[in-house]
DNA sequence: GCATCATAGTCAAGAAAATGACTAGTCATA
DNA sequence: TATGACTAGTCATTTTCTTGACTATGATGC
């Protein structure tokens, strides 16, 4: 049941559609939860029945109608409550991290490749979430921003998957080198 | 499927039984996955079951017997197969994130509480981490054992796994302080 | 002129994960 | 001498997530 607070807590920027959520799921949203579309889908239409949120109809043309969604002050206040409980431990789940801690006991050319993907997609995350926090933060520089910006949560939550990107490259590159340089080191024997 | 894989590549190590794997995933495991001791026992039957993983009944005095478990030659070749296909990507999902989403738009004295709880957490892990790696690397200074180790996956997800924390430390200690400040400013008006 | 992408969703099935309760003996401690 | 913590698990239920397929229309590219 935490999915449901996510949806909530990227829903109080303003309205969007399911769809356009699904979009923020999948870059600033990102940075603390990640969700499917249908996830979504089925997670707003539960929110709204229990009154959480509210959508309206939105007739469009020349592109499919749409719903758009609102956190009601009951959704508010379930937010509320949410935030004063205990929060769970966060944890990692990743692959590729599962490789690596097998790695010199399995074949690490294909692990190699996949760190630097890896390191490559970190580093497209990295100039999207530069550009995100450059226009939250519109003129004033950082510290200005954070002491008097209206609305600094997406803010903060985006600098957290700034550094978490980045130490996530840099993490890759070297591990890379570092199996690559025992490849050669092992061929040389 | 991929908490299969996460056993394999921790069992690599030795024979562990299913309540050491669960210890074992509550500290450096944890730096690549997370999972409840019931989801372990009953993987280690799944993988038994298959044959990627055989066990053997230790009989103790004075405690319960217990099952040791190793990864058996089908089992490599299991992970072998995993290493080379591609990766999910990977993500966070953090309770406390979502929280400090919302900050601003809910009370913010109980994130307050609970950023400064995790950052205490982080350093308790920070310091584990950091004795971790000093046992795995033994008398040879990092650079040397990274290119000479025999076994260098665990100390490699354990170097991911500090970077996280510390990365998550300092962010959670900034985001507190920065709220706290805007409690302040916000009670002077 | 045909293919593909973007918008805006929906439905169903199956796999994986989380929750909670329960067994049973040992050891330390208050 | 009972209380709780540690070792070593098991079982059942529920919730959550993932996978894959499917509907429609308009716009863009080749």
């Amino acid at each position: 049941m935490a999915l449901r607070h996510a949806v909530l807590a990227a829903l109080l920027d303003g309205e969007y559609s399911g769809y356009q959520l699904a979009k923020a799921f999948d870059v600033g949203v990102a940075n603390f939860w990640h969700a499917l579309p249908q996830q979504l889908y089925a997670e707003l239409a539960r929110l709204e029945k229990e009154g959480l949120v509210a959508g309206r109809q939105v007739v469009q043309e020349s592109r499919p109608n749409k719903r758009l969604f609102h956190v009601t002050d009951a959704g508010r206040a379930e937010l509320e409550k949410f935030a004063e409980a205990a929060a769970k431990p966060s944890f990692i789940r990743d692959d590729l991290l599962v490789k690596v801690q097998a790695a010199d006991r399995i074949g690490t050319g294909p692990v190699i490749g996949q760190l630097e993907e890896r390191a490559l997609a970190a580093e497209a995350k990295i100039e999207l979430l530069g550009k995100l926090l450059g226009q939250l933060r519109g003129d004033a520089d950082e510290e200005e921003y954070l002491r008097r910006g209206e609305r600094i949560g997406p803010y903060l939550t985006c600098l957290r998957g700034l550094s978490f990107e980045q130490e996530h490259r840099d993490w890759c590159l070297r591990i890379a080198a570092v199996l690559r340089e025992r490849q050669v080191t092992r061929a040389d024997h």
